[in-house]
DNA sequence: GCCAACGTTGGC
DNA sequence: GCCAACGTTGGC
């Protein structure tokens, strides 16, 4: 069981979208960078991720799971890139905010922070723990 | 294979 | 809207 963190921008895919898709789960398409693609590989079915949207907001939303493993991107004409199907679990109660994570000194190492331009990113067990306590959950 | 130029992302 | 960080492209 792994953790994970996605980003979107709500311009292009919000949460609301995401939720509107949990019965079957929608596919997460459009990676283009293989840092991340590395992450969506590694996933597994029954991982949990966090939903965050970034420049709007800029904060972690829900949390979804992985419910299909990586397969061929099909919005990827070259072939080279890959997708996973995720569903809407439950959302936060409280947004959990970029602000607030970086307020968070045992967070301080989050690649959310350090590698903020990464789009699949990998989150440890201590590091879930705390989000989701921060979210209300 | 190096590196400058350029494009994109995302926080501020 | 600006700009820093980073990835990609293309000339050499």
């Amino acid at each position: 069981m792994a953790y994970w963190l996605v980003k979107s921008e709500p311009s292009s895919w919000s949460w609301s979208q995401q939720v509107a898709k949990a019965a079957k789960g929608e596919a997460w398409t459009g990676v283009r960078n293989h840092t991340a693609k590395l992450n969506l590989t590694k996933m597994k079915k029954g991982d949990q991720a966090f939903f965050y949207h970034s420049n709007e907001g800029k904060e972690i939303v829900g949390i979804v799971e992985i419910i299909r493993e990586h397969y061929p991107d099909p919005s990827d004409p070259s072939g080279k890139f890959v997708c996973v199907d995720l569903k809407a679990d439950k959302p936060f109660k409280t947004p959990v905010t970029l602000v607030a994570i970086k307020e968070e000194k045992a967070l301080a190492d989050m690649e959310l922070i350090k590698f903020s331009r990464l789009s699949v990113q990998h989150v440890t067990a201590d590091q879930w723990k705390r989000i989701c306590k921060m979210g209300g959950l």
